[in-house]
DNA sequence: TTTATATCCGATAGATTCTGTCGTATATAT
DNA sequence: ATATATACGACAGAATCTATCGGATATAAA
C-alpha cells in the first residue's frame, strides 16, 4: 500500500545516474544495470519507456545507449509518475468509476480531499528534486 | 501504485458510519455490509481487526455489533494505516533492508525525504478528518 | 560488407499482494 | 434451546508487479 513501484525506482536511480555525467556523455542499459544491480531485461524496457516520453534520447550503435533530453527540473512528481506508470490516485474510483461501492460510498468526497492533498504534495516536488 | 487497499477503505466506511449514529449505538456487520454493498467476510475480518486494535468496541449476541471505542480524532492517519495494513513507506527500503539495490542505491536518501513528506502529510490528518 | 554492440518490442512466465470465500467455534439475548 | 452475532484460521481466485525470452532494427568500426 502506497509505495512506489520498481520501475519507477529504476526509472529514477538510470535518470540521477545521467545526471551525474557530462551533458553530452551516453550512459547504456548495461551499463547502469550492471552499476547499479537491476536486471538489465526491466532496465532496457523502463528506459524505452522513458526515451518515448522524451525524457531520455536513445543512441543506437556500438558505444551508443542514451542520454537526457529533457529538463528534469521542469517535470513535477505527478506528472513523471503518470508517464511512467499511469494514472495516479489514491483510489480508482476518481478516474475509474467502475468501484461497486460507489453509489453508496460515504467516505468518497473525503478520500478525495486527501487524494487532493498528496497530489498537491508530489506536485510540489519535480523529478530533480530526486536526481540531485 | 500509492493506492488505498480495500480494507483500508472498509475500515473508513464502517467508521463514518459508526460516527454518524447516536454515541452507545451499535451496528452490525451486516447492517453495514448491505448498507455498502461490501462483502460480508472481508468486512467481518476487518471489523474484528479494528477490535483488536481497540478502535471499535464488539458487542456479542442477537442485537449485537460494534461501536465506536476509541476517539478517532486523536489518531492520526499514518498511525490509523499502520494499524490497519502495517508499515507505512514509499518504498520497502526504510524499514526492510532486503533491497537487492540497497548496497548501490543512489535515490534512497532523495526517496526517503520524499517519504517524510508523505508520512508528515498523513500524520497531519486524523481519520477524523475523513469521517466527518 | 561483415561483425559486434546497442536499442526496440511483443509475448510470456513467475512472484507477490490483494481480495474474497468457507468452515467452524464462541458468546449471549430471548 | 434457538437464533443471531462476533472470532478466526485456512484457503482460493484475481490482479498487479516483476522478470525473462526471442527475435527485430540501427549503426559504428574493422
Ligand atoms: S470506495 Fe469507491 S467510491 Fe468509495
Ligand atoms: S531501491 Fe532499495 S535502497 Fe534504493
Amino acid at each position: 500500500m502506497l509505495k512506489l513501484t520498481r520501475k519507477v525506482e529504476y526509472a529514477l536511480i538510470a535518470l540521477r545516474h545521467m545526471q551525474g555525467k557530462e551533458l553530452e556523455s551516453v550512459s547504456s542499459t548495461k551499463e547502469i544495470a550492471v552499476r547499479y544491480n537491476i536486471p538489465i531485461e526491466i532496465l532496457a524496457k523502463t528506459l524505452q519507456h522513458l526515451a518515448k516520453e522524451n525524457i531520455i534520447e536513445p543512441i543506437n550503435g556500438p558505444h551508443g545507449g542514451y542520454r537526457l533530453k529533457a529538463q528534469l527540473g521542469d517535470i513535477n512528481l505527478v506528472e513523471f509518475f503518470e508517464r511512467v506508470e499511469g494514472p495516479l490516485g489514491l483510489s480508482d474510483c476518481f478516474y475509474d468509476s467502475n468501484c461497486v461501492q460507489i453509489d453508496y460510498c460515504n467516505i468518497r468526497t473525503p478520500i478525495q480531499r486527501i487524494n487532493a492533498n498528496m497530489m498537491s504534495m508530489f506536485r510540489s516536488m519535480s523529478v530533480q528534486d530526486v536526481t540531485n
